[in-house]
DNA sequence: GTGAAAGCGCTAACAT
DNA sequence: ATGTTAGCGCTTTCAC
């Protein structure tokens, strides 16, 4: 089943193993004659270095996993892509782990997956902070979407954003802005709400939050619902997927978009751009999210070992204006 | 860095490495007043088995990969759920590679990963036939959306649903059809492509092809232009994807859809269902297609050794009727 | 510059 | 039921 080992390789090029090994892993310490015959006698016989034995002593895996809460959401695609393609750039193995929203299942997969690889990237984790510092202290660890102190992190610019959709809605003569909230334990949706209830403040508005919700086309009936039973002329809700749900629902309700109440989302996913109206979200570029999460991750697994300053890599947000936003009726 | 060993273990519960071994891998073969204290001591220092140390040894490494060709495309992601979760039911780890349609990055990355994983789920393999065999000659492999014989394989049945796109566009009075084709070295486009004409012909339509094309949105333009100038009144995109660019591309030429051409796409992706008009699609339950897969691969790669039979499994598909295709326009 | 040999953490005979 | 021991494939001192 598996095939040829450094001591076959070796036995063919008449050296020893540590020599194989050194043209393999340290070429410039090997005299060049012996180097280019080892590596001929290497590729006749097809002979590739077996990971496992090499992680066993270095205690290096070239391995990396990601954690997302909800891999059917679009948004996380973009992010899945960027760190993908960060990591295979530098010959890392991208593990991928779905929790479904549940920080049992993260916790578990998490602990299952420390001794087999070199870190990890969490996005939007569930996980409670003391849980997170304890991942932290068995493995490097970057934060997608989710702030700690000490932890090192990249998160779209959200203060920025939401200032900027609240502006928006200001100028349009809104006065006061339903939050359909996201789920308990994600620090995004506590965060979108202390930026909407900041710039609501600063612009003169008043904001209120129902919820939570799982962020689910499926709950859009429930989150609609609540936002017209409580008078709404304005709603921010906690992702694209909800707001999409939401639309449909008002469109079923016979509510018209804009002229009867305005829909912001967030994450400006593949689908805003397609329904009817168009999404008006606030969006980022998520590929770099998943990128630069993925870059400083490898520098924190790198052999030269982690700084002490974590970094925390905060992106900008850009607000995509689109037909579901409107000016608000009279009254 | 890393963790207690089994020595460690051994040695504070007064037994042997062996048992302690044992207690994990086999618990029935060890005393269960040893076990229990073996159980108690491992969990008191923290101890993990070391993946590495026992993929070493066994050469079996609990990790399977998956590998897609584009990681973009929605249609993936269902798949790739449907696979993490089975893989995380047995306790597998996945590796996730994205080839961003190119052969010789996929051949690449399948052979960096040979050694350390126990298999391969290849969905819609960009790699020729021979490449194929290769790779199933180094570990199991199941394919998706490709059928090779002697390869285990999982795919929707497109000749039945191919049928159904057709005597559709048969009953709403269409005589020609132009597909939008999707990559040369693609299996799917090629079956479509077969499975069109076949259906076609039983009902006594023409069928016609143009392309190839990537089947992303930002190919939809020269595809809708295509078939415009083609001269089409129905027209099967390659895939959604496609179908949504060539939609928006007709609704910017002013050509209406359905009443002057009709427009059907392949896959069921959460976005037909949010254009305008709604995008008549054949679709499948791709989750259950990465799970069956998966289910497969695990089968393959168990200690019991693969059966020589290997499986090919066909999943039914559903037309899915929506706004875009309806009865041919008067000559 | 190259070789010999000692492990990395674990499992699987083989003993007892 | 449990202990002893020999490796899995590779890297890494330490010699030469």
């Amino acid at each position: 089943m598996s095939g040829p080992t450094i001591y076959d390789v070796a036995r063919e090029a008449g050296v020893a193993t540590s020599t194989v090994s050194r043209a393999f892993s340290n070429p410039n310490r090997v005299g060049a004659t012996t180097r280019e015959r080892v590596f001929a006698v290497a590729a006749e016989l097809g002979y590739r270095p077996n990971p496992h034995a090499r992680a066993l002593l270095s205690g290096r895996h070239h391995t990396v996993a990601m954690v997302v809460s909800d891999i059917t959401n679009p948004h996380y695609f973009e992010l899945i892509r960027g760190a993908e393609q960060r990591a295979k750039a530098s010959e890392y193995t991208l593990v991928l782990v779905n929790v479904e929203e549940s920080p049992r299942v993260e916790w578990d997969q998490v602990q299952r997956l420390v001794p087999a690889v070199d870190g990890f990237v969490l996005a939007a984790s569930r996980l409670p902070d003391e849980n997170l510092r304890q991942v932290a202290g068995q493995r490097p660890v970057v934060l997608i979407s989710r702030e700690l102190p000490d932890l090192a992190s990249v998160v779209l610019d959200h203060v920025e954003g939401c200032r900027r959709v609240v502006e928006h809605l200001a100028s349009l003569g809104h006065r006061d802005l339903v939050y359909l909230a996201g789920p308990r334990n994600s620090w995004m949706a506590a965060t979108r709400w202390s930026a909407l209830q900041a710039a609501t403040e600063e612009n003169g508005l008043t904001a209120r939050r129902i919820g939570p919700f799982t962020p689910k086309v499926a709950q859009g009936p429930a989150a609609a619902d609540g936002a017209l039973n409580a008078g709404a002329t304005a709603v921010v809700a906690h992702n694209d997927l909800l707001a999409i749900g939401v639309l449909q629902r008002l469109a079923q309700r016979g509510v018209r978009v804009p002229e009867d109440v305005s829909v912001v989302g967030f994450d400006n996913i593949f689908a805003a751009d397609l329904c009817t109206p168009g999404l008006t979200t606030l969006g980022g570029v998520h590929a770099d999210v998943g990128r630069v999460a993925m870059e400083l991750l490898l520098d924190a697994a790198a052999p030269a070992g982690r700084p002490e300053e974590q970094p925390r890599v905060v992106l900008p947000t850009e607000l995509v204006l689109r037909g579901s936003t409107g000016p608000v009726r009279a009254p």
